[in-house]
DNA sequence: ATTAGGG
DNA sequence: CCCTAAT
């Protein structure tokens, strides 16, 4: 009986000390993984380089010193950790038990096992990382990171390991010891600032940012990568935009340190926006100079970037690439995606389309052969356009006919009115221009002389009623640089330019006429030009010029 | 409301 | 095309 029941319990005891490795193993993993995984954002912050190491050859001594101190504080981390995850497992004794022997029987059996599984040892109790060789260092990695390393970069290396470590991007280079995950100064064991914070931290967060794919690739990782460039070549900070530099002194005083707590604040959405939006600004080096404008314009427009971005579909959210602090992760982009104001108009640009169909069905009764054409531009456009927006297009189209045809003018005019209303920055649907409306308003402006637009817009853009006085000045302006640009070029012969066949240029007869009618206004001052003497011109140009159309 | 001009 | 100042 007693017999039994000792071997009983020493059995029991065996297995449990088993299970308690195992636990244990389990337990360094869930830490090293949460700590990966909120390293990212974490990352994000300050990114300090300190000087450099003049000593990281020193072979490694005896670095596993402090092990035995450690003990006492990673058993009561465990089971806090133990209560906290697994309710099954704790057993306070379990727990206190196998942890006392750490160094001895659980780093082999944990590496020993599988081969796969980095050796964990290597971070255990209190780590100088200035002390251990490239080898160990690289273990040292593998273990934090959960994968090989290649980088034979020692500072680099260093500065990795302590900040996953630490979960702390406020890393000096070399001169420290990881001791619980803590960053200590190397001489004066004082405590880094907030680091103690920064576990808890990480572990909230972890359970937020566990669905965010980061996954450090090789690429981005190496420290040739541009971040380690621009940092450790140019000492820090001259182009290190992207991130201030607050603390280039590691053991600044604690208060101060306190006050500038940004560093270890928590990875919000917001945060990651923040800063991928500073990122974007430095990546695309568009510093909008306003060295061209006058001063009463640089007051500045709130204008709609044209980001050309991608809805993202509903649950999934799309990732970019991204580097932070060497790191090449993933970066959740959700909030990039149409910061700015809404696009509210697409419901009534949509309704206008339909009635464009019609309308030139209806006014095509006098039109040339070119009209038909344009015609047809119109009628793909209508039908392209309101693809992204099938169900609403049903709804608009039920009105529209509810409406009735002659209705729709003024249905079409209210449509066009609103979104300016609106405060939303609605932009009309881009409209090429016809030939034929090209045509008109040249006529136009024969007739009634350029600068009377409206007058234009009433007497020959009756029909086209998207097309707005401001619309036939621009486009008159744009034929006028046209005119500058476009035929000294085909004079010259052989045009620069690739042919497209889907643009259609305007033909240098109407160019040449635009270019007449232009200079005789200029000139003249006001006065109508007389019809026929552009017709005869066009007339002649043709004879001259291409002679096509 | 139109027009001119810059963006 | 958009926006704004000037008329």
């Amino acid at each position: 009986m007693k017999k039994s029941d000792l071997e009983d319990g020493s059995s029991k005891l065996k297995t449990t000390e088993l299970q308690a490795q195992k636990l244990g193993a389990d337990l360094e993993e869930n830490r090293l993984q949460s700590l990966d995984d909120s390293l990212c954002p974490l990352s994000l912050c300050t990114v300090v380089h300190g000087q450099q190491p003049d000593k990281f050859l020193i072979e490694q001594g005896d670095n596993n010193i402090a092990q035995q101190d450690n003990a006492s504080t990673e058993t009561t981390k465990s089971a806090v950790l133990n209560d906290s995850c697994n309710a099954e497992k704790d057993k306070a004794d379990v727990c206190s038990r196998p942890v006392d022997d750490t160094s001895t029987e659980t780093e082999p059996s944990v590496s020993g096992v599988n081969s796969s599984v980095p050796d964990f040892s290597i971070l255990r109790g209190e780590v100088c990382l200035d002390d251990l060789t490239l080898r160990e260092l690289q273990e040292a990695f593998r273990a934090t990171f959960g994968r090989q390393t290649t980088v034979k970069d020692k500072i680099w290396l260093k500065r990795r390991i302590t900040m996953g470590l630490t979960n702390s991007c406020d890393v000096p280079s070399s001169g420290c010891v990881v001791k619980d995950y803590k960053i200590f100064g190397k001489d004066a064991k004082q405590e880094m600032p907030n680091t103690d914070e920064i576990p808890k931290i990480g572990f909230q967060a972890t359970s937020l940012v566990r669905d965010q794919v980061i996954y450090p690739g090789n690429e981005g990782d190496s420290p040739s990568s541009s971040y380690y460039h621009s940092e450790d070549q140019q000492g820090s900070s001259k182009r290190f935009k992207r991130v201030p530099i607050h603390n280039d002194e590691p053991q600044g005083n604690l208060l101060t340190d306190q006050s500038t707590n940004k560093r270890t604040r928590k990875p919000t959405k917001r945060y990651i926006e923040e800063l991928s939006d500073i990122e974007t600004h430095d990546s695309t080096g568009k510093l909008s100079s306003p060295a061209k404008k006058t001063t009463h314009e640089v007051l500045l427009k709130p204008r709609v970037a044209p980001f050309h971005e991608v809805e993202c579909p509903g649950t999934i959210y799309p990732t970019r690439k991204d580097t932070l602090g060497g790191f090449s992760v993933h970066v959740p982009y959700v909030s990039r995606t149409r910061r700015g104001r809404p696009r509210k108009d697409f419901i009534s640009f949509v309704d206008r389309e339909p009635f464009v169909v019609h309308n030139e069905v209806q006014t095509a009764v006098g039109m040339t052969l070119a009209k038909e054409r344009e015609e047809g531009n119109h009628v793909r456009k209508a039908s392209k356009v309101p693809l992204t927006v099938n169900s609403d297009r049903g709804h608009i189209e039920a009105v529209d006919r509810k409406e009735g045809v002659q209705d729709q003018q003024a249905n079409v005019c209210n449509a066009a009115s609103k979104p300016k209303t609106k405060q939303g920055l609605t932009r009309k649907h881009h409209r090429a221009w016809t030939l034929c409306e090209v045509m008109k308003l040249v006529d136009g402006v024969a007739l009634y002389g350029a600068g009377k637009w409206s007058e234009i817009r009433k007497l020959s853009f009756s029909s086209y009623s998207y097309r707005t006085s401001v619309d036939l000045k621009d486009k008159w302006r744009n034929l006028i640089r046209a005119t500058q640009t476009q035929l000294p070029a085909q004079k010259d012969g052989v045009c620069p330019r690739k042919i497209n066949p889907s643009i259609v240029p305007i033909p240098p007869s109407i160019l040449l006429r635009v270019k007449e009618l232009n200079e005789l206004q200029s000139q003249g001052g006001g006065f109508t030009a007389p019809v026929k003497f552009s017709g005869q011109n066009n007339n002649v140009v043709q004879g001259k010029g291409s002679g096509f159309l």
